[in-house]
RNA sequence: GGGAGAUUAGCUCAGCUGGUUUAGAGCAUCUGCCUUACAAGCAGAGGGUCGGGGGUUCGAAUCCCUCAUCUCCCA
């Protein structure tokens, strides 16, 4: 391996993992240093790592690695979410596969099922977090459906209710036909789609031939019509409000209404009410007392109030009943019409608005001091546009539907003992239920007369309180991991879930620990695809990250993920990224190969290398300082950018070049000592962003003593730096920029060695002359007091160059190039006088930016001055020719 | 329909408390190089009237107005 051209990622990986976790870096007890925490968003136990979890848990190893380095006790907590929906729907699936109807089986058989397929696949993903590099602490790995963790989440729902928070209502809900569950609206995704706009007349009551024209979509749903409403201010319409309609089919008499709720010019005008199957029609109904007829079954089949229909889908039902509707002479005409319909988001299936009975919690006063929180910055959004997304979410904040009617979950603490409506009570176990309902009736009811909630709780009301029961913050109150670790630091997660978990989390933060949750929130974009379209299972055009990990490396693939990926902004992902990535890991492995070559001996250090190693500190420092900053703003691509250019630019082709000896001729052993030192500082750098590499290049780098590891190593301290070394070293660049140039344009090869002189002034800078000399690969270095007619020449801030001529020198092209430089100057110096000659800019603007076009000024007319006699002086030489 | 954000080089983005050059970076492109760490490389180069228009100002990518396009959120 050692000697190799190509760093072999694969090698490194998972030795340096399982020596990490032997050595239980990433293993965390409370003690007298500062905490960092996070906690990990948990991923869906029936998931598996998709590019998501891969930028998003990247983000939050660099997080952590960085703050390990910099002597916190980091804390990653790791684990998983139980997802009702997803999972139930999961295992029902399987189980069907294996012939077996998930009604055929009690809940205590269903729930044994679920927790076998989830000790089978739930670990799935923690186990590819391990691959990418993920510094979790899996001695903490959590679930929400953990014991103790149950338990909080069970003593929540009664502390609630006790409060007075939690009650139990009709509710038009999102019903989704196919789980057959309720659904938040945060579960509904919003579809525009192609349907029809059916026109259908009713008879009017005790007429011969009068009817009125409405508008559907759902002509299925007329079997529940209980009105029909007209806007008050519809001349059209005003001399039927009052009279009754007979609804198609069914030929049930209803009442023609009047709301100014209705769009008069939506349709006809006329509104067909079905209060039991459209959220706005229940207002209406509500609101005039009208009969709510639910036609559906569970399943989204219609019931007994579908008349022949009865036991037909709704969408097959649609299609049969416009065909009778037609038939019969009810149908006036259908026009094409685009309309947003909700899909539920686990199963696709087209909501239904459905009256039912579910738990809700009543979020208004409970968010409050969420809100006030983020919006007076004690807890902080990155990036900070999002906060306003958050606001109005908060201001505008609804009940929280609860309950889901399914079995896999906490199933809801509510025992009822009786029939009637409020015959029941909420406790934490069968037992303490009896007793309440003792004292609430006076009865003594037997234990199995009393039957608890059939339904369980929405997945997002047990991982609100994960930074907080992850440490059983709520059943063992102030415990010492609690105490330590609450409030955790930063929250790396996605913008969909601000209010499914974010918002949530924080309410929940100050309602139970009366504290804030975290204290930075960093959102993370959508990953996509060249196309634009966010990388999903069901697209398929995800690459499957461990096959990105297998062909690039995880430290390849975690740059790859990073380079270009702002907070907030999505991120187009293309797999050439991780090439960059992997590259990268092959630039410091090579880097370090040409260190290792290096025979060390006690020789005297050479003035160039003296001035490298100074620059180098100076840059280093200056640079450590930028990405520290950038870090502290949660720049986190910027700050590996910075690291990528620091160590590729700077200390690759520079510093190293600068210092590395002539072929097989050794080293000193001062300038090697203080290349294997910075080689540390860049590999501690990167760490974060790269664990493996940097691991294995700072052992290969150095002997090291038993614990000696990069992971736990100190963030390098910014040290005072001489910015003026960073500046005169960008002269010599210039200088050696130009020379590379000319040798280039005069074909001179490198190997071959040139004169350099110099018109001495005042201002030059002396001391990076061998520095030149070596890397120009220089002759001689002469100062001069005459201008040197036969040669090539530059000037770097204000002093000239000059590159004797040899033979076969093209003066035409030397002439264009140096016109064109001084075209470019005396534009500059023109946009420059101009605004000096502008009396009140010299009046108005501050004196140091005056100061500085002055400067400019002056400056731009002396390289004038140079670049007008070298052209008369080319001139003068093709003359002479 | 309501709200938020965006529009800077082929792509992804910095720059936005107005003034350090006639706007920067990475990737991609082009031109030389298989130079003894690295061709997964080295050395160079080209590329943008900062979405259009108007305004404020001595000065605008940066502030204001307007139009256009896109994205997201809510209904």
């Amino acid at each position: 391996m050692e000697n190799q051209k190509v760093y072999n990622a694969k090698l490194t990986e998972e030795k340096w993992y399982k020596h990490w976790i032997k050595k239980a870096y990433f293993h965390s007890e409370p003690d007298d240093r500062e905490p960092y925490t996070i906690v990990i968003p948990p991923p869906n136990v029936t998931g598996v790592l998709h590019m998501g979890h891969m930028l998003n848990n990247t983000i939050q190893d660099v997080l952590v690695r960085r703050a390990r380095m910099l002597g916190k006790n980091a804390c990653w907590v790791p684990g998983t979410d139980h997802a009702s929906i997803a999972t139930e729907a999961k295992v029902v699936q399987k189980l069907r596969a294996e012939g077996i109807k998930k009604g055929d089986l009690s809940r205590a058989e269903f729930l044994q099922h679920a927790f076998e397929w989830k000790d089978k696949h739930g670990g799935i993903i923690l186990e590819q977090l391990k691959k990418l590099g993920c510094s979790c602490d899996w001695e903490r790995t959590s679930f929400t459906m953990d014991k103790e963790y149950s338990e909080s989440v069970i003593q929540v729902f009664v502390d609630l209710y006790n409060k007075g928070k939690i009650y139990r209502g009709h509710r038009m809900v999102n019903w989704d036909p196919e789980a057959k569950t309720a659904l938040s609206d945060e579960e509904v995704i919003h579809k525009e789609v192609n349907s029809k706009l059916f026109h259908l007349r009713y008879k009017l009551e005790n007429s011969h031939d009068e009817w009125v024209v409405i508008a559907t979509t759902r002509p299925e749903t007329i079997l529940g019509d209980s009105a029909i409403c007209v806007h008050p201010d519809d001349e059209r319409y005003k001399s039927l409000i009052g009279k009754k309609a007979i609804v198609p089919l069914c030929n049930r008499s209803i009442p023609i209404i009047c709301d100014d709720y209705v769009d008069i010019e939506f349709g006809t005008g006329c509104l067909k009410v079905t209060p039991a199957h459209d959220v706005n029609d229940y207002e209406l109904g509500k609101k005039h007392n009208l009969e709510s007829i639910d036609i559906f079954n569970d399943n989204g089949t219609l019931n007994h109030y579908g008349l022949h229909y009865e036991g037909l889908d709704r969408f097959e039902v649609r299609k049969q009943i416009e065909k009778e509707l037609d038939q019969k002479g009810y149908l006036v005409k259908t026009e094409d019409h685009i309309n947003k319909i909700g899909f539920s988001e686990r199963t696709n299936a087209i909501i239904e608005p459905r009256l039912s009975l579910q738990w809700f919690l009543e979020m208004k006063e409970l968010s409050k001091p969420a809100l006030d929180n983020v919006l007076n910055g004690n807890i902080n959004f990155y990036p900070e546009k999002f906060k306003n997304t958050y606001k109005y979410w908060m201001e505008n904040i609804k009940d929280w539907c609860v309950s889901r009617q399914l079995w896999w979950g906490h199933q809801i603490p509510a025992w009822y003992y009786g029939s009637g409506t409020n015959d029941y009570v909420v406790a934490k176990t069968l037992e303490e239920a009896k007793e309440l309902i003792q004292k609430k009736t006076g009865k003594t009811i037997d234990k199995k007369d009393i039957k608890q909630d059939e339904d369980v709780l929405d997945t997002w009301f047990s991982s609100w309180l994960w930074p907080i029961s992850v440490f059983n913050g709520l059943t063992d109150k102030n415990n010492k991991e609690i105490n330590y670790y609450y409030p955790t630091n930063d929250l790396v997660t996605a913008p969909e879930i601000m209010f499914f978990w974010v918002a949530r989390m924080i309410i929940a933060g100050y309602e139970y620990m009366g504290d804030l949750p975290f204290k930075n929130v960093y959102y993370t974009g959508i990953v996509r695809d060249k196309l634009g379209r966010k990388m999903s299972k069901s697209l398929g055009n995800s690459p499957d990250p461990l096959d990105l990990i297998e062909k690039y490396g995880a430290d390849g693939v975690r740059m790859g993920i990073l380079v270009s990926s702002p907070a907030g902004n999505d991120l187009p992902f293309d797999s050439s990224q991780c090439e960059q990535g992997r590259n990268f890991s092959n630039k410091l492995w090579n880097a370090y190969r040409l260190c290792s070559m290096w025979e060390v001996k006690e020789l005297v250090q050479s003035v160039a290398s003296k001035n490298a190693i100074e620059w180098f500190e100076a840059k280093f420092n200056e640079q450590l300082l930028e990405i520290n900053a950038l870090f502290d703003k949660f720049k986190i691509s910027e700050a590996l950018m910075c690291i990528y250019k620091l160590i590729w630019d700077d200390f690759c082709s520079w510093y190293l070049e600068c210092i590395k000896p002539a072929y097989e001729q050794p080293i000193d052993s001062l300038t090697y000592q203080k290349t294997v030192d910075f080689f540390e500082k860049c590999l501690q750098l990167v760490h974060p962003f790269m664990p493996f590499i940097s691991e294995e290049l700072w052992h290969l780098l150095k002997n090291r003593a038993d614990g000696d590891d990069i992971v736990i190593s100190s963030w390098p301290k910014v040290e005072n730096f001489d910015k003026q070394k960073i500046i005169d070293f960008t002269i010599f660049t210039d200088c050696l920029t130009h020379i590379r140039n000319i040798r280039k344009e005069q074909q001179i090869a490198q190997k071959v060695k040139i004169d350099l002189h110099i018109l001495a002034k005042s201002t030059s800078i002396t001391y990076l002359d061998s520095l030149l000399i070596k890397m120009g690969n220089l002759t001689s270095l002469n100062y001069t007091s005459e201008k040197i007619s036969k040669a090539n020449g530059f000037i770097v801030q204000s002093i000239e160059y000059f590159i004797p001529f040899n033979e076969n020198i093209d003066i035409e092209s030397e002439k264009i190039k140096l016109e064109t430089e001084l075209e470019y100057v005396k534009g500059f110096l023109a946009s420059v006088q101009k605004k000096l000659q502008n009396e009140k800019f010299v009046s108005t603007a501050p004196q140091n930016v005056v100061d500085m076009e002055r400067k400019k000024e002056s400056d731009s007319l002396i390289k004038i001055q140079i670049l007008n006699e070298k052209i008369s002086l080319i001139i003068k030489e093709s003359v002479n020719k």
